[in-house]
DNA sequence: CGATGTTTTGAAAGACTTCAAGACAGGTGG
DNA sequence: CCACCTGTCTTGAAGTCTTTCAAAACATCG
């Protein structure tokens, strides 16, 4: 079970301007000045739900997954960490999910104890973090809202809408994640996340090209219909 | 659109000790000293979506509902909050879910600009209300796993036992709240909330008395065998 | 004891999943 | 440069679980 941090060999304490910003506002990847770099295989754990939670890291570059397993494997993941994001925070003693680079991905660690003891509060959580910790709050609300009430279709829908908002500027979006990833996200089957791209892409509302990790927008305000 | 708040008239800043403990410590609701007293009746409303975030609030007798819709009326119940839990603490300046009282109910609402302006941090949100928010934040991860992730059965087992566990010493659960809340809050709908306790009690897993507000656990292993 | 709102139950329909096979892209080696 | 291999993705058909529609049963309360 313990894997991942052994291999961490982090000491420096993090930037106070790691969080700067607005309540809601990813750090830039650039903005992370102390920490130590660690680079990830595809599929490699950053750590394992239970383990110790020493560290907590930001995405520098590809994209982390945070899931929950049920016992007979199901999983669930709760969020795709993309470059800027911080994930591995934890009230307690214990990462309570796992956590994997979706592709080859780069992170940096920061060792929870090294940051400055008199910021420090109840929650044991420095005030530092608080941003990334409300960020999380914020989404995981907006997710239960997509995993309890909405089909298939609004489902990809608004996923296509929020990747979209986080890392393209254009209405391309080139997935680091595999089907089975989304539908794990979405609380879907493989097979239903494809047959509901194919049922947007025939009415025109995306485009799938050949390579399939990539996804055109071709009517937003569709989407954002079946977003509401 | 703009309604509860206006009905208070709170001015108190709210004790230091209102969110002392355990960083998932839940409050004791006689630790809540000053702010003002609301006293709802069923179904009344205590702010709505998009409202100005200018209080937050506990639980001190009875049960709100905090929930989020769809345009269609599609409702997702976030979370219950029982006596001693907070609710309504924002990132931002407005409410993104809208609350309700479950049945009749009290809470003490608290103005949030009234709290120590140096102990704001960067997130806008003071210290004394960290663990709150990571308690939220806690609970709706766990959420998502069950939205996404169990079955009908599975969904009612784990709920059944979180609610024991934050209610009843014993294994007699009084629910505040209706088949339908049940529904809105793990994704299902009335009458598949009915079977599946309707299923547990024929395995003899649960008991359902006359008086349907209430169920007693009666095989609390077969339970979290379901919860795994 | 009847009126009302809630809960349960039944039957049919629907959405999503499961199982299975086929299609395709990308990489490897000839 | 092409054939083949592999992992991923798509599609089809059948099955399952949950929902929908409808009605009956039940508790609560005046």
């Amino acid at each position: 079970m313990q894997t991942a941090n052994a291999a961490l060999n982090s000491h420096a304490a993090p930037s106070a301007a790691l969080l700067r910003g607005t309540p809601l506002a990813r750090s830039a990847p650039e903005a992370s000045a102390l920490g130590s770099f660690r680079r990830l295989a595809k599929d490699e754990e950053v750590f394992v739900e239970g383990d110790r939670a020493a560290f907590f890291y930001k995405v520098q570059s590809g994209a982390v997954r945070t899931f929950k397993l049920l016992s007979d494997g199901r999983r669930q993941i709760d969020a795709f960490h993309l470059p800027g994001d911080i994930f591995g925070i934890e009230p307690g003693e214990e990462h309570r999910f796992s956590a994997e680079a979706v592709g080859d991905a780069t992170v940096i660690s920061y060792r929870r104890s090294n940051l400055n003891a008199e910021t420090k509060d109840a929650g044991d959580i420095p005030n530092e973090m608080i941003p990334a910790v409300l960020l999380s709050l914020v989404r995981a609300q907006n997710h239960m809202l997509l995993l309890g009430r909405k089909n298939a279709v609004e489902k990809i829908a608004s996923f296509l809408l929020d990747l979209s908002g986080r890392t393209a500027n254009t209405d391309q979006i080139d997935l680091p994640m595999s089907r089975t990833d989304i539908a794990d996200h979405l609380g879907l089957t493989i097979e239903t996340v494809s047959r509901s791209l194919t049922q947007l892409e025939r009415q025109g509302t995306i485009e799938l090209p050949a390579h399939r990790r990539c996804i055109v927008l071709r009517n937003k305000p569709a989407l954002e219909r079946l977003d509401m």
